[in-house]
DNA sequence: AACCTTCATATTTTCGAAAATAAGGCTATA
DNA sequence: TATAGCCTTATTTTCGAAAATATGAAGGTT
């Protein structure tokens, strides 16, 4: 029953199974890609073991894992801070993982079948549900945001054949969810415009246009990841 | 004194900074990548504890980053077993290293100055002297021959601007050392040709020949994957 | 004053015992 | 015989105390 796959990098599947205590790794990331710790902060052992209510090694683990994922630096003897974040950085990260993502699109759309399909359909409702609300009430929900649009463009890409390819636009998207955040405080003009990107970019890959779906995905990424730098 | 400088994914120069007890990380990957455990190998905790002399946290991290490297898998509840191996992931880790390769020499020539052609003149150097030996005593010095071989490639790409981009085409870098592992035992006709590979990779860097140094490298991996895949 | 040494404090890192969980075997029941 | 439930064993996972290490301050020497 609980199925509890074998996991990739960055697969949030974990949390999902619901072992027990929350899962600190996920609660810790998503505080990074918050911002509720600023780039650089030394994260404290002590500090840390009383805001997530967790023993120090099950704490160490997670630290350790999110350096691998790019999110913390480490310093031996000196422990855990926040990673940076740059204008460069972004444009680098941006650049990757639209290389991947349409590679991975392509081979989605070659060897998608009816699950995946059925898939993208649920998932881009879920997100269309938040999407749709007005301003306030979507800005109360952006974390559930954050989540189901994640959701969305995996679903899009999860039928996509090469298992690293899949791995490493996932790290890639973990790394742009952390410069998104950025724009969270942008005027609404962009939040309107997202909607019917995401519609487009899911009717363009059920219609197996790879083409089509390859550059409206280039130019959503494009679009959000011009606006961070601006506001960065 | 003690440099020990924040690190990337898969950066080995933590093991240098001979901090106390011989890093467990290091040393488990090297088993994984010399097939001392098989692929699917489940890696309890009761002998690994005593086979590298640490406790259960220390080699539970070490699990854990290895998981994310995509050494092993972890299962929640299950354990951590060694990553299987196949031919397909072997042709699509060798396609990603390459892509990534190619374009990180070409930052690398761009923008390399005096210390880095200095540096890869060195680390050639001490691969050579490995290399030019005769067959059997060259054997005796495999592990040490892997690690020089790392930090040659490692060297030719190191002035590369992407720091992601270095960080990607090293991790593929790691896994591909799995797989050449499985070449270790072809016959000497292959290891001579590497001798001059690796020679020629150098002078077309050091000649700022971008496009030769580029096609160089591809052969020179590809060549090797495909004696690996005939192996495997 | 600049520099080195020493000591005290703060923080990280390691470790193994204890709790939690999974796997396998046994008996009772249909 | 097959199935379900329980008990026992094997293994993982968590946790905090203790060891190791770094930081910073005070005092002494050139």
């Amino acid at each position: 029953m609980t199925l509890e796959s074998s996991n990739l990098i960055g697969s949030r599947t974990s949390k999902a199974g619901a072992n027990g205590q929350r899962d600190v790794l996920t609660r810790l990331r998503t505080d990074i890609v918050s911002s509720v710790f600023e780039p650089e902060t030394r994260l404290k052992f002590a500090d840390m073991t009383k805001r997530y209510d967790v023993g120090i090694g099950t704490l160490r683990e997670a630290l350790s894992q999110l350096a691998s994922e790019g999110f913390v630096t480490v310093e031996a003897g000196k422990g855990f801070k926040v990673a940076p974040v740059s204008a460069s950085e972004l444009i680098e990260i941006t650049d990757h993982f639209i290389a991947f993502e349409k590679r991975a699109v392509r081979e989605a759309i070659a060897y998608g079948g009816e699950d995946w399909e059925t898939n993208i359909v649920a998932v881009h409702h879920r997100l269309s549900l938040i999407e749709g609300l007005p301003w306030e009430r979507r800005m109360e929900r952006h974390s559930e945001w954050v989540e189901r649009h994640r959701e969305f463009h995996e679903a899009i890409v999860s039928a996509c054949q090469g298992k690293w390819l899949f791995r490493l636009r996932s790290i890639m998207f973990d790394q742009l969810d952390r410069y998104r955040f950025v724009t969270k405080r942008a005027p609404d003009g962009l939040g309107g415009r997202k909607f019917e990107e995401h519609r487009d970019i899911m009717t363009a890959t059920l219609d197996r246009d790879a083409d089509l779906a390859s550059n409206l995905i280039e130019q959503h990424i494009r679009d959000t990841s011009e606006q961070a730098i601006k506001l960065l």
